[in-house]
DNA sequence: GATGAATGAGGATTCATTCAT
DNA sequence: TATGAATGAATCCTCATTCAT
């Protein structure tokens, strides 16, 4: 499912007994971490259980908590990978390279990959799920979230680089936030009409960030 | 808590006998259903037990029972309410009466009356929340979700009497969904910061709106 | 449902006020006899609910343990006015007056009064459902249970005079056995069939009794 | 209480570690058995909850629900073990081998087994009990039945090769229905009383289908 | 490491019965 | 009488987690 992050598994075979005990680990984890993609996805987060998931992963209940302590660390877990995912895939920085970039070419670039990564990795959806209190994010959502934001901040800050910090996190977060309101009509939708909430929110962050960006060349009132 | 939906319960003293039997019922149905306006704001609706809201309410859990079938039924006379309530105090039209109003003025007020409604009635955010899986709202929220769309509909049809049907409802959804991901965030924040959110929401749907209403005099670019 | 037991209800009218006032509670529990009828037949007696029966009748659980202090006594009642009916219908005896009359078909038409009666009052048979736990009767059948047994007794002792009191008790006990035994068949199924099932439980209760009756004229045998 | 299903259970040693697994949970699963048939036995099936059979088999309701999802799973289980018990210790056929076996010996055999099967394992009683509602057996009775209806026909077919297959059926029932009559009433006595209505239950049955069994010799009435 | 048995508190829901009105 | 609200123990069942093997 995810890149081997132990790209030295192979290296040294002197000691593979230890070796072989940490790979049969590691292939359990992600045995087990694909499971709970698996349920996460189809049943969400809140509703999925441990020996579902165990289930799933076709061990005992005791083998998952001998790798994660609680529901919770899977998720963690999960959504570590997942950003490191994101990582590999499309580098450090969700921002442009190019300072030709238009605001609408990098909205457009970042909801595409946002949602292309979605699909291929669904559960990022469940994981990503609001707070069902307000300012309380789960924990287990919190390095995710944190993630993210920091990756957008990324991106905005190529293009806002002198706003004020509290002002650029805000914008962050409400892109963010749109970018969710924006993921869950597209999920829910197929074919054309998921093609077009694609282009409704790219219009929304689009239009939104636009007047922020004015000393920027590219942006868009200047077309 | 919410306004007395028994118009004519003062208009006839006759039969007394039975009204009062219906007035108990009556409080203990206000009763539980703020009972379950504070577990389901304080959890969120998905934690919140029947037995934790039968607590709440000082009642025992057979009471409850014998008003209200299950959880589902709680949530669904609460968001009932709530949109009655909604209604009696904004009225039938979210909307500008005035043609004259702009897009900034209405999206302002529209996003001020929410926030507000939703400070008073904080269990609103509960109920609103989003799907655990991308579609399949559940039950429970639909008519609330149901009736928030028409009365945002019913407001952008105002400004956008041309559009393509599928298009008013497209931008319905993203306007409630930039509202839901603007109000996480509102409500997550205090004071100063909690206005700049509030003015960032603003910002987003007029900036996400304006451009769709080319032809009504006020539009923000007729600036 | 029933033959009204108060005979002397038009009697006097001097106290009309404590006589309507009974005539109301015959007439209530009339309706909650009726009601319970339903539920235990469409539900059996173990599963029905007093406030079932309560709902069914149209009125509140106080009323109903207003009348009755329990759902024992309401199968006990119910199971007196069944056999009240009974004999109404078909008088104390359920045995042949005619001395003539053969074994067979003082069985005959003992079958068949039974069938008949269970079919215009289906709730018999779930008030005579057989113990949970061999040899304990539950009070609320027990009855029911002592006056059939009578009934058979009666028509058994005119067959078997000389018959050793105990033999004869057992014999009752075996007669009503394979009626209920038959009975649950004969429900079970219809037209034809039931007609068939009607056939065996007279051929098994005849050939059963036929060489206790040797005696007697119109004893099968002397064919 | 039950025969080792599990022949092979001593064969190999070289996989105890599953093994002895899989031995706890066959003792758990026994015990919980055991301890069902105590609580179906003292309080009948309906009446039965699966807190307490837990409860009598001294664990938690977890662990009950860790080896059956609910009671009716635990009543067929038990039903079958019985019924595998039965034909381990009955052999398959019920009826006689020997074609020179009399009806009169034929039942008398079949009674007596079945008797002596109840007492030893009385909750077969509680499992064989009649449907609350006439025609509609609960499933978890239904293989039970169904296993007793055939070994039932089995024996009858001995007697009756030439049967017409509707009759056939409708006997077999017919002779589990006096069967079921006659075992609550030998249950509900004891000593020289039950042994009475044991020759009475035979009897019934004897008589019942002597006349059916015209063409075979040793029919009762060739005497 | 791996297993699967075990836990027990807690979930939703029901029901016979009582009580205030 | 009649109502229907109220009770609370008991129902079945689940689940995160722990433990002996």
């Amino acid at each position: 499912m995810f890149a081997n992050r132990e790209k030295d598994s192979q290296a040294s075979q002197d000691k593979d007994q230890p070796r072989r005990r940490q790979a049969r680990g590691e292939r359990r984890i992600a045995q087990l971490l694909e499971a709970a993609a698996t349920v996460f996805t189809t049943t969400g987060y809140t509703a999925a259980s441990t020996n579902a998931i165990a289930r799933e992963a076709g061990v005992s209940p005791g083998t998952l908590y001998q790798f994660f302590p609680n529901k919770e660390a899977i998720a963690i877990e999960l959504g570590d990978r997942l950003m490191h995912e994101m990582r590999e895939t499309y580098g450090e920085a969700l921002g442009p390279v190019d300072p030709a970039t238009t605001l609408e070419q990098a909205v457009g670039q970042a909801v595409d990959r946002f949602i292309a990564f979605n699909c291929e990795h669904p559960v990022f959806f469940a994981l990503m799920h609001g707070p069902d209190i307000p300012g309380r994010i789960a924990e287990e959502h919190d390095a995710l979230h944190a993630t993210l934001l920091s990756r957008i901040e990324g991106l905005l800050s190529s293009f806002l680089p002198d706003a004020d910090p509290a002002d650029l996190t805000r914008t962050t977060h409400m892109c963010l936030g749109l970018y969710k309101a924006g993921l869950e009509l597209v999920l829910a939708h197929e074919g054309a009409e998921r093609d077009a909430y694609v282009g409704e929110l790219k219009n929304a962050l689009t239009r939104y960030l636009d007047p922020l960006v004015g000393a920027r060349l590219g942006h868009i009132t200047a077309h």
